[in-house]
DNA sequence: ATGAAAGCGCTAACAG
DNA sequence: CTGTTAGCGCTTTCAT
């Protein structure tokens, strides 16, 4: 903590006046003397004082600091969220505790507990894979804390909340699949109790019953692990007796191991499978063919995530909500084009 | 801050003890019946007792808290270490206030100062791109607060760094570039003023020498951003008279950005035109052909500053010390193969 | 083994 | 406009 800081006490006995007025100039209330706030100032940075933001918290009941835990910054849509929300942050004057789960329930246990004894004023979360018992987050709600999930919400807990509409941008991407010609279109899902997955899952199906194709359940095979394990899930589609023309994958990692297996084992894509992943990593514009993709406005939510926070510790709207933001289907060589009509 | 949190005095309270035994059952520190520890960890937990690290840390003048500035998280290098950092820190239980400057040098000084003011036990930073003067660093270490800098580091102050071996790393690579036949070799550097960028360029002009090469001065491009802008630079360096047959990039998204634009140039690589990079982003090795690259241990260098960082705090080792992590060459398909001899 | 009291640096009545 | 005082929740002498 650097011994030996200036405090307000210091400033006071050198101008020979009051702590209590040394506080008010410094915080540039009204009814103090020019001339005194002038020589305050003054003195202060001579001293070069540096407020204590902890004695002032402990003060004020108030930290002006926010807690986010990430179940791995390493991923670049979680860094690109905290990216998002570290910016409306400090355009507001807060600080951001940082921690990540490494997808680890006791992990983000950990986590919580020491972000409660820092005392955050609110705090922004994304769960880990192994996170379904919601009763940790309860009892931050039962202590008064502002809470906002993003991404890896849950319906178990009534709070605000920051997602995009992985449904939709599943259909989308599957229909699209159908009509470019793809008729057994596979989904390379994540880890089955995984929200964002299943959601996911619905839009697949839902695109396949419009478009009046019978799923089949071989066409469906969960992967473990959201970065490795894909291949091998790759290897059983591609094992099948009648194999898949099309692969949906529930994100991008997922997506670019399987283009890895599938052009290994011969095939052309898109001409013979046609692969689309989802969030639009950096990484997926880069690789060839380039990767067809669902968007995700990350940055966009961890921002929208961050004002919801602010805004509720705030004290504004006090009823919970959840904002739903786009995607968007990008459109590049891992499919094919659209045939004209 | 979540409002009427309970505290130890409640728990006394409920106890009918004095406040200061229960901070010592607390802390599980010796002489304290065992009845009564036991009694107080019940009451803690029964109460959802949480300890007040704002409250502590004022007392004991010291946050368990460091503050870290990152140039940009968005990026893979800096969020890998970001996770190395976050790794250690939560071993020891100390937390981290994070911070991004976005590679401006007066966001810089706003975080600097947020962070000082938050009384943190010690920073970890990596300069951004605009920073030059040091300035704002002395003031840090006359405030005795520990810091270490980490891969964007500073000859012009003395303090703990970690860095790799750049000009080893660049060396190494352009070596390679000559001993797999090519003659006229170009560098894609980075910002004038960034250390690790003329590092590199040393050992870029060092392998020349050793190799036997005239340095030609037209082979040398700064790219001003270290994202985009490294298109523009590639076409400079496509539209000599004598055109490169190898480029070493200062990083990877630089020598991706200088893939595309020889490819669409229609020459080869690597036949034509070979292509290395520095750091070995995880995109690197799924590109077409796969880049080849210096290899940084880039969540090493986070656990290994961290650390250090950690240590300084504890008060072992006063004096600083700068730890230079080996890079390693990874061949990929960006490079021709070395010839049998 | 436990309690009483002081104080970390600051803010916020309250009084003048 | 300024000073005095109390106290945020905790740790730490100093007594007992």
């Amino acid at each position: 903590m650097g011994k030996g800081q200036v405090t307000i006490r210091d400033i006071a006995l050198k101008l020979n006046i009051s702590i209590s007025t040394v506080s008010r100039a410094m915080r540039g209330m009204a009814d103090v003397n020019p001339e005194t706030k002038k020589k305050v100032l003054e003195m202060a940075s001579q001293l070069n004082y540096e407020p204590n933001l902890i004695a002032q918290s402990l003060r004020i009941n108030r930290t002006n600091t926010i807690g986010i835990i990430v179940p791995d910054v390493e991923v670049h849509f979680f860094s690109s969220i905290v990216s998002g929300i570290q910016e409306v942050a400090s355009e507001v004057n807060y600080n951001v505790l940082f921690c990540q789960s490494n997808e680890n329930y006791q992990t983000e246990l950990n986590n919580l507990k020491t972000l409660i004894a820092s005392r955050v004023d609110g705090l922004l979360i994304s769960l880990s894979r192994e996170t379904e018992d919601m009763e940790h987050l309860l009892r931050v709600q039962r202590k008064n804390i502002p809470l906002v999930l993003f991404d890896r919400i849950s319906d178990d807990i009534d709070t605000s909340k920051v997602n995009v509409s992985d449904m939709d941008g599943a259909f989308k991407a599957v229909k699209y699949l159908v009509d470019t010609g793809c008729r057994r279109i596979a989904y390379l899902a994540g880890p089955k109790n995984l929200a964002i997955s299943n959601k996911r899952m619905d839009g697949y199906f839902k695109a396949l019953r419009v478009c009046g194709i019978t799923p089949d359940e071989n066409l469906i095979v969960h992967c473990n692990s959201l970065r490795d394990d894909a291949g091998n899930a790759t290897d059983k589609l591609l094992a099948l007796k009648e194999k898949p023309d099309g692969i949906f994958c529930v994100n991008d990692p997922v997506a670019l191991q399987a283009m890895q297996v599938v052009k290994q084992h011969g095939f052309k894509i898109p001409e013979d499978i046609s692969i689309i992943g989802f969030t639009d990593d950096p990484v997926s514009a880069l690789v060839e063919p380039a990767l067809t993709t669902v968007a995700q406005p990350s940055h966009e939510m961890g921002k929208c995530a961050a004002k919801l926070l602010i805004d509720q510790i705030k004290g504004y709207n006090g009823a919970s909500r959840t904002v739903t933001l786009d995607t968007k289907l990008v459109l590049r060589g891992t499919t094919r084009a659209l045939r004209e009509t």
